[in-house]
RNA sequence: GCGGGUAUCGCCAAGUGGUUAAGGCCUCGGAUUGUGGUUCCGAUAUUCGUGGGUUCGACUCCCACUACCCGCCCCA
C-alpha cells in the first residue's frame, strides 16, 4: 500500500451504494413534496463568507476550517452550506421572489478535526433552509420535514430536543444572567467554560464536562436560568412552535441547554439524536437564524433550517443488498455472447457475459452470484436457434425465443 | 490540541522465545471436457505496520516512529 486515503476521509465502495442511493432518493422525494428546490453550490467559497456568517467565535471557524490561499485570494473548503446557500440566495437576487423561498442541498462538507466514530473530516451532510417566513410555522414546517424524512428512511427511535435563544435584545439579558448565575462557582469549571464565560456565555450550557454539568445540577443553574429569558416576542414564537409540534403529533423535548455551537442561531434551536450511535449521536442540527442574511448584506430576513450528517443517518440504518442484474449469458462462443449481452441491454435489461468462455459450471457459477437468470448460448442452441433460460432462484430452465427473454 | 487502545494473507483471525506462521471466508483451479447455489480435493503470507536493539534464535521481549481505532473538546 503506497498512498491512502487521507485521515478522516472515506471511499464509499460499491457495496456501499445502495445505502447512499436510498437515502438520497427519500431526501428528493421528501422535499419534493414540501416543495423545496434543491440547490447546489460551490464546494469552496470565499474565507471570509464562514468567518462572517458562521462566526469567529466558533470552533469551526477557530480551528477546523480547511483554508488555502490562491492567487491572493484566501478560499476554504465549506465546513457548512448555510452560508453559502445564503450567499447564493443574495447574489442572485432570490430575496426578490415571493417568499418562502426553500431550498434542499446535498453535499460534502469538511473540517479538520480529529475523525472518531461518526465524525469525519471529510463527511456528507443533506439540509434544508427555508427564507422569508417570520411566523414560527416555518420552524414548524422544517421540523416536521426532518421528522418525515427520517420516517421516510424507517428511523423512528429517535428524539428531538428543541429550545428557544430567544433574539439579540433578549439574549443580552440572558447572558447577563447566566454569568450571574454562573459567577459563584465560575472557578471550579473547566477551562473552556470560563473563557466561553467572556465570549460566548450561551456556550456554557453546551458544555459535556463531568464537573460542570455535577456543578450545573448543584447550584440549579437551570431553573435559575430558564424562563428568564425570552422577550414578548420570543416567548410567543416559542410557545406558536410548541402548539405547531402538538398538533402535528411531533414528540420532542425541551433542552434549555441545547445551544448549537453556531453564531447564527436566533430564537428556535432543535437537534435530534439517536441513543443507537456513539458519542456523536446528533443526527440533525438546526435552527432559525434571523439575522444572517443581514450580516452578509443582504436585506432582513427571517430564515430557518436544519442539516443532517449522511454518514451517521447511514449507520442506523441496515444494509441494503447491491441489486442482481437481469441476465447473464453463458456461453463458449464469446462472439454469439457479446452480441445476446448487447442485444439484451438495447431492450432495457442489464445483462453480462463471461469474458474468458470458461467451463460452463464456472460460468454459471458467477451467474448465480450476479443475475436473477442465465441465459445458456452452446453449440446446440446457437444451431437450432433457440435459448435456454434457467432461474437461478428456482433451476427452472424454459426453451426460449429471444421475444420471450425480453418479454 | 489532550487522553486510551490496536497493528499477523483481499477480509475475519490463532499463535506470547525454538525446525515448514493454525483455521475460516473470498478468489482461482480440479472432481464434473454443456449446468451453479450442497459436498470433496488442491492453490495462494520466504513473512507477522516501519526502523532499530536484546538473544545462539523473535510474530512473540525492549525502544522509537508511523498508521488506524476509540474517547475528550466540538459537531453532522
Amino acid at each position: 500500500m503506497f498512498i491512502k486515503a487521507p485521515k478522516g476521509t472515506k471511499d464509499i465502495l460499491p457495496a456501499e451504494i445502495p445505502n447512499w442511493h436510498f437515502i438520497e432518493k427519500t431526501a428528493q422525494e421528501t422535499f419534493n413534496k414540501a416543495n423545496f428546490k434543491e440547490i447546489r453550490t460551490p464546494i469552496f467559497e470565499d474565507t471570509n463568507l464562514f468567518e462572517r456568517g458562521v462566526g469567529d467565535t466558533t470552533d469551526i471557524v477557530n480551528k477546523e476550517m480547511y483554508t488555502f490561499e490562491k492567487s491572493d485570494r484566501s478560499l476554504t473548503l465549506r465546513p457548512e452550506n448555510t452560508a453559502g446557500v445564503v450567499r447564493a440566495y443574495l447574489e442572485h437576487n432570490l430575496y426578490r421572489e415571493s417568499p418562502p423561498v426553500k431550498f434542499w442541498y446535498k453535499g460534502s462538507m469538511f473540517r479538520y478535526e480529529r475523525p472518531q466514530a461518526g465524525r469525519q473530516r471529510q463527511f456528507n451532510q443533506i439540509g434544508v433552509e427555508m427564507f422569508g417566513v417570520q411566523d414560527a410555522s416555518a420552524d414548524a414546517e422544517v421540523i416536521m420535514l426532518a421528522v418525515e424524512f427520517l420516517k421516510g428512511l424507517g428511523l423512528n427511535d429517535l428524539t428531538v430536543e428543541i429550545n428557544s435563544l430567544g433574539c439579540n435584545e433578549c439574549r443580552k439579558e440572558y447572558k447577563e444572567q447566566l454569568k450571574k448565575a454562573v459567577a459563584p462557582f465560575l472557578d471550579q469549571l473547566c477551562d473552556d467554560c470560563r473563557s466561553r464565560f467572556e465570549k460566548n456565555p450561551l456556550r456554557i450550557l453546551d458544555c459535556k464536562n463531568e464537573t460542570c454539568n455535577r456543578l450545573f445540577e448543584e447550584h440549579n443553574l437551570k431553573s435559575k436560568v430558564s424562563g428568564i429569558k425570552l422577550c414578548g416576542e420570543c416567548s410567543e414564537h416559542y410557545k406558536k412552535l410548541k402548539t405547531y409540534l402538538n398538533e402535528l403529533n411531533i414528540k420532542y423535548e425541551e433542552n434549555t441547554f441545547l445551544v448549537r455551537g453556531l453564531d447564527y442561531y436566533t430564537k428556535t434551536v432543535f437537534e435530534i439524536k439517536s441513543n443507537n450511535l456513539g458519542s456523536q449521536n446528533a443526527v440533525c442540527g438546526g435552527g432559525r437564524y434571523d439575522g444572517l442574511v443581514e450580516t452578509l448584506g443582504g436585506p432582513h430576513t427571517p430564515a430557518v433550517g436544519w442539516a443532517m450528517g449522511v454518514e451517521r443517518l447511514n449507520a442506523l440504518i441496515p444494509k441494503l443488498e447491491t441489486k442482481k442484474i437481469d441476465y447473464f449469458v453463458v456461453s463458449d462462443n464469446q462472439i454469439e455472447a457479446v452480441k445476446l449481452t448487447s442485444k439484451l441491454r438495447k431492450n432495457g435489461f442489464s445483462a453480462e457475459f463471461d469474458y474468458t468462455s470458461r467451463k460452463f459450471a464456472k460460468q454459471l457459477e458467477k451467474a448465480a452470484k450476479i443475475a436473477y437468470k442465465a441465459v445458456i448460448l452452446g453449440e446446440d442452441e446457437i444451431k437450432n436457434n433457440y435459448y435456454t433460460v434457467k432461474d437461478l432462484n428456482t433451476s427452472e430452465q424454459t426453451r426460449s425465443s429471444f421475444a420471450d427473454l425480453v418479454k
